[in-house]
DNA sequence: TTGAAAGCGCTAACAC
DNA sequence: GTGTTAGCGCTTTCAA
């Protein structure tokens, strides 16, 4: 366990001054040596060195930041909720944030909360950042935000409106739009898709994604399923979805195994993440439909559990290190060179993970499941 | 979307001086309104606030922090990690820590960092924090750290050594004596554990409440195994587990159908997380047990899919929130109220969600499945 | 290579 | 109720 100490009881924490008298230089002179700064002899560094170490010294933050106007910290605008993506991009905007040499500032927007986005930023600007990241933007109505620091957003499209705006992500419409072809490659007749809360940018993007890999192949568009992300909400979607079955509870329906392509089964269902895909094969399970034998299933995330459902589920994995270490570094960039042009940013890999979920539809001679577990 | 507006350009931007003059009053005054100190005519005060909103002005933080000597932030120390229980934790506490009228700054330790809490510590000490959260401590050697400001160490054992500490946390040892009752409760000879990753408290304490729910009925414990959170070692734990089932690959087993209590068969196993009970479902069903027919299973978490896994896990859930909330209650009151005697904390509710994943053993007569799902 | 002086924008302590 | 005066502990500028 880590141990704490308590510091010398009252007595004032040292400051710079002590550690320059005791190390018999100018209080100046241990400011160039704290910031690494040129022009030290290797003797004072050495001996300033000592002395911060002899006396516990700590930096003042607060008065550097106040004497340099810079705080050193950037601050992230983050949703409320342990939602595997959010959740994994947070972490990984942290490590980037650090590892440039800054600290993290956070703020919780939850949905619903009054204030939004718009009072998350001010209040990071007044705690005072050099930059702001606004970690899967969602849609709210708010008046304009006064900013002066650079801003990154991630996942968001680039007609995010703001001075100093830059972006990265994955194309998720990209990633959708691999799940989607997946399933009709398989030789399925149409994915129905269980879409995220259409407020969040991600949601839309999986939704676009799923629209685009239809269309490319001429084929109509099922009517889409709303969910909340939840897997209670994939759940009630699962039982709609079961409801258009031929052997649903659907009056009128046909006969199992009369299916063919092109009729109004719901062989393969796209859901925007994982834990809707999850509440989903639940449902159909219950109503007595197999996946993948009767219907597929492919989820978006690849959360941990993914792989040891029943059956391991075909997802999407979305890179969220690398897309936040990219956008830290084109942040930082922006912050420590305000005049360059702003940098473009990369592409980032996409990776679909074919597991037991996925099948070709029942109409067709079925195959060996195909595994690639993690 | 939020509309991000860029502001005067390279022009100053305000300090209080400048709303001061707007308004006609002095400079002091403005800071009197803008913390809500007494002795302001309300006249003043409308006036400042006028010229405030006029100027767009912010408070600076930094020199605020520098002449008062206190940063109204609060550092976290966190798991990097996307697991359920520390990302939830973890928006418990900037949510409580926003409305206790702070700033939240983050340091993540990853697992095997070199410089891990003692580090992440310093690192806070140094930005300026007025108090340090420790969210999930974990062991490890590292040199003792000074530490001037309280610290809140949740959930953790309160032996944990240092001036100012104050802690609070479920008694996640109650709750895995709970699970655990549950199982033998429904009549099972004993439990099986698969534990985590033994450096976390919260694995430990989940181990000894097992241990002394097993003790308190003098039965012995079954040998633990060791799992690290993942679904993957809970499936490897799933596979031993199997092993050592009658029908399983063991040479020797008994026949199926012919076990009795006292015997060596695994029919309840109470893992110490959501994702590694998932695993070893996923395992046990491989090997051709049922769940919870054959075997029953635990989960410990309350992970949002724990309820549309097949068979719907029966979990234990803990109040993140409401742990968060004490805690932060009592640091920021160790942090206003220096003197004052440590707070004690008070008991948080304990949950068990029972669904579908747990049942009397097979030599009893099967009931039907009970479930209480959310 | 080093140091002295002058703030950064606010709060604290005290007068009025 | 309100204003005045000193700093808070650094970085910046400029001189040595």
């Amino acid at each position: 366990m880590t141990r704490l100490v308590k510091g010398p009881g009252d007595a004032r924490l040292p400051r710079s001054v002590d550690v320059a008298r005791l190390a018999g230089v100018s209080q100046k002179t241990v400011s160039r040596v704290l910031n690494n700064e040129p022009y030290v002899s290797a003797e004072a560094r050495r001996r300033v060195l000592a002395a911060a170490d002899q006396l516990g010294y700590r930096l003042n933050n607060a008065a550097r930041a106040l004497a340099s106007g810079r705080t050193r910290s950037i601050g992230v605008v983050s949703l409320g909720t342990a939602l595997f993506g959010p959740a994994s991009l947070l972490i990984g905007v942290e490590r980037a944030v650090r590892d440039a040499g800054y600290a993290l500032r956070v703020v919780n927007t939850l949905e619903g909360d009054a204030r939004g986005v718009a009072g998350a930023v001010e209040s990071l600007l007044e705690q005072g950042v050099d930059g702001i990241v606004i970690s899967e933007p969602i849609d709210e109505q708010t008046g304009p935000v006064r900013v002066d620091v650079p801003v990154l957003v991630l996942g968001a499209p680039s007609s995010f409106a703001a001075p100093r705006v830059v972006t990265t992500g994955v194309s998720t419409e990209l990633l959708a739009r691999v799940a989607t072809e997946h399933l009709l490659d398989l030789g399925h007749a149409t994915v129905h898709h269980v879409a995220g809360p259409q407020r969040w940018f991600a949601a839309r993007e999986r939704l676009e994604g799923w629209q685009a890999a239809l269309r490319a192949r001429g084929l109509r568009e099922p009517s889409v399923l709303r969910g909340d992300w939840s897997a209670a909400s994939g759940y009630a979607a699962g039982r709609e979805l079961a409801g258009r079955e031929p052997g649903g509870r659907e009056p009128g329906g046909r006969e199992p195994g009369g299916r063919e392509p092109g009729g109004d089964a719901v062989t393969a269902v796209f859901a925007a993440n994982d834990d809707m895909a999850i509440g989903v094969i639940r449902a159909l399970v219950e109503a007595g439909r197999r996946v993948p034998e009767d219907v597929s299933v492919v989820g978006f995330d690849d959360i941990p559990v993914a792989a040891y459902v029943t059956p391991p589920l075909t997802t999407v994995r979305q890179p969220f290190d690398a897309v936040a270490r990219e956008g830290i570094k084109l942040l930082v960039q922006t912050i420590e060179q305000p005049d360059a042009d702003l940098p473009a940013a990369a592409g980032q890999p996409v990776e679909l993970v074919v597991r037991s979920s996925t099948a070709p539809p029942p109409w067709t001679t079925p195959g060996p499941a195909r595994t690639t577990s993690g």
